[in-house]
DNA sequence: AGCACGCCGACT
DNA sequence: GTCGGCGTGCTC
């Protein structure tokens, strides 16, 4: 009798897999269950073994798939981003099987045979599209094949409408279209114009959904029955039949980035599923990356324009304000408090921007000059009123806050600095009887809450807004005429390495939040750098100009996106075990002329969970290089004596070094 | 990741 | 003597 032979991936942190014998033929794409260490796991089955290894192997347990839930293409993918991102396989087939599957459970496959009606509905506000929303559809209607695209609009230019026909296209040629969008947290505009246009038989598909609902759109999607689906990093590889094309909407956004454990890019993935599926892929965004502008530069993208907002305004400039010489309260300076009473004066909304969350990031003794840090951490913590608790936004201990210096028992403490509850709290008392709306972590925990701050803004006439990044993404707030940048010196000031990418992305968007109704937005931004060449060439708000600068820069240094580089990290209790392990990899790793390692460097968050943390850059002028370069490098740790000492991982394409 | 194996310190 | 500490190594 015939015995099969397969390699299994199994979802633990080894790049190997496993082989297995079975009586039956397996597809490729099943799961399977085995044994394992003695243990029942679930399994990928990811290649045929022609021939019997000459090795022990023990029988498949169970073929828990009939139909594979992976299919060529996505295996392919998902080699390739076990190969790009060198993580290990089994853990890669295990981030992209839904949830419900990653159990022994048979599939619940629903039958191709229920084909849904999608049917635009043209009641849904009769907008006719101005030329330069014609010419992008056009543009985007005629891709074909594998063909990324553009699509720079600025904000308030009307991209989502473009996002709606384009999807109304595809519907009519019986495909199907995946929306990709950064965060729950602003969904629920763009899924409540999809769902008005197109009818609520929509995926959507995030990680706030309980298994269950994700797991049913999975299976929708792929027996054709769900043609469009809207979803966040986890849905980027959403099995839709007969995909059309894909849509990343705010391609620009970090947190396509996925920051744990597999580090991967879901903006990238997009891109490489469009090229395996030979689909087009939109990008959409106001402040394209430095990444894409590059590809757009070079003919590989295509690119659509869409320059006026729809309602013919142009986005506001900055009017940057010194506060070298001024007097700041909570953070605020005069000058901005008489804008702000003017533009309250009018009926009109406010929106202050400010990186920082909770009421004071730091605590310190005026006498001797300690300051409140996490034990575990090494960072600084962060008071917040309302808990009445020093708080460490890295781990999220809370600490009592002491009335006396631990170190010197004096009792003049002083909270320095302002974050968004300080803010809040000064202008509920500066401007008595004015409604203020502070968003940020804080206030949209709990589920729901945004949605009902995002209410009361609306319902609101004169309001002050005050938030973190959440505040600058994406929403539609008419009544906001004046917008503020409390602090964004740090931004610019910083040496890291998309910290001008990152700033001026923020700006913009900030920008965009400002005047969408009517044409006298204004902007500004306090700092103690006004002379900044970079802040000077952004102040009329044209990103697009300060983008390609900032491109040829990179190009001339040769930083990314015009080479590669990747983050070595490494974790242990004794630093010199860190320091030790990374210099091993400098002495043994062979490097072209054209590569390089810096390193070892003590990483910002130098201290975390008791384990000290440095990290080693690693550059090579091509992807292709920087690969080779990585898998060289693991191969011979696998020999030392100072591997083992360290938890380690690459970060392949950072967005931060922390 | 887990889990067993193994070789040293401090317990009944 | 032996209980358990976690450093090291292996998993089809
Ligand atoms: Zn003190
Ligand atoms: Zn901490």
């Amino acid at each position: 009798m015939n015995i099969f032979y397969y390699d299994v991936a199994i979802p633990i942190p080894i790049r190997e897999t496993f082989t297995y014998e079975c009586k039956e033929s397996i597809q490729v794409g099943s799961r399977v269950l085995v044994e394992f260490r003695k243990k029942k796991v679930v399994g990928h089955i990811v290649k045929a073994v022609s021939k019997k290894p000459n090795f022990y192997t023990i029988q498949i347990s169970e073929i828990l798939d009939e139909e594979p839930i992976f299919k060529s293409n996505d295996i392919d993918i998902l080699f390739w981003l076990a190969d790009y991102y060198q993580h290990p396989i089994g853990e890669v087939f295990d981030t992209f099987c839904p949830p419900t599957l990653r159990k022994p459970v048979k599939r619940n496959i629903h039958s191709r045979n229920i084909q849904s009606e999608y049917k635009a509905f043209s009641n849904d506000k009769k907008v006719t599209l101005n030329k330069e929303q014609v010419e992008s559809l056009e543009i985007l209607n005629n891709l074909d094949g594998f063909d990324p695209c553009l699509l720079y609009g600025v904000t308030g230019s009307g991209k989502t409408e473009i996002y709606l026909r384009l999807t109304d296209t595809y519907l009519t040629k019986g495909k199907s279209v995946l929306i990709l969008v950064p965060e729950i947290s602003l969904t629920p505009q763009l899924e409540d114009r999809f769902v008005s246009r197109f009818g609520d038989n929509i995926g959507i598909y995030h990680s706030k959904k309980t298994a269950k609902q994700r797991y049913d759109i999975w299976e929708r999607a792929q027996s054709g029955e769900l043609k469009i689906v809207i979803g966040t990093r986890s849905a980027v590889l959403c099995p839709l039949n007969e995909l059309g094309v894909i849509i990343v909407d705010e391609e620009h956004d970090q947190s396509y980035k996925q920051h744990e454990g597999f580090r991967f890019s879901a903006r990238d993935l997009s891109i490489k599923r469009a090229q395996v599926e030979a689909i087009p892929i939109v990008l959409g965004t106001a402040t394209p990356s430095l990444q894409t502008l590059r590809l757009v530069q070079e003919k590989k993208y295509k690119e659509a324009k869409l320059l006026k907002r729809a309602n013919g305004f142009k986005p506001p400039g900055f009017i940057t304000l010194d506060i070298n010489d001024s007097q700041l309260e909570s953070g605020i300076a005069k000058e901005s408090l008489d804008a702000i009473t003017n533009t309250l004066k009018e009926n009109k909304q406010v929106l202050i921007f400010i990186n920082r969350r909770g009421f004071s990031p730091l605590y310190e003794c005026s006498s001797c000059r300690w300051i409140a840090e996490c034990s575990s951490c090494d960072a600084r913590l962060v008071f917040h009123h309302g808990l009445n608790r020093l708080i460490c936004h890295r781990c999220d201990s809370a600490y009592g806050v002491p009335k006396k210096c631990p170190a010197c028992n004096s009792s003049s403490l002083n909270l320095q600095g302002s974050g968004t509850e300080r803010i809040e709290l000064f202008l509920e008392n500066y401007f008595e009887g004015t409604t203020i709306i502070r968003l940020d972590q804080d206030t949209t925990k709990k589920k729901g809450s945004l949605k009902e701050i995002l209410e009361m803004v609306h319902k609101s006439e004169s309001a002050i807004l005050v938030g973190t990044q959440m505040l600058a993404k994406g929403h539609d707030f008419p009544r906001v005429e004046l917008g503020i940048i409390l602090n964004c010196d740090s931004g610019i000031t910083s040496p890291d390495i998309n910290s001008l990418e990152k700033i001026s992305q923020l700006l913009i968007q900030v920008s965009g939040r400002v005047g969408r109704k009517e044409n006298n937005g204004k902007v500004i931004i306090q700092t103690r750098y006004p002379e900044d060449k970079n802040l000077l060439e952004l102040r009329s708000g044209d990103y697009l100009n300060f983008a390609l600068n900032n491109l040829k820069q990179k190009k001339e240094l040769r930083h990314p996106p015009y080479s590669a580089i990747a983050l070595l990290r490494t974790t242990s209790p004794l630093a010199k075990h860190n320091i030790n392990f990374l210099h091993q990899v400098n002495k043994s790793a062979k490097l072209k002329s054209d590569m390089s390692i810096i390193g070892p460097i003590p990483s910002i968050i130098s201290k975390s969970r008791g384990n000290f943390r440095h990290h080693s850059i690693i550059q090579a002028s091509s992807k292709i290089d920087l690969n080779k370069l990585i898998k060289n490098i693991i191969v011979l740790a696998g020999s030392w004596k100072e591997t083992k000492k360290v938890k380690w991982y690459f970060d392949i394409d950072p967005i931060d070094y922390n």
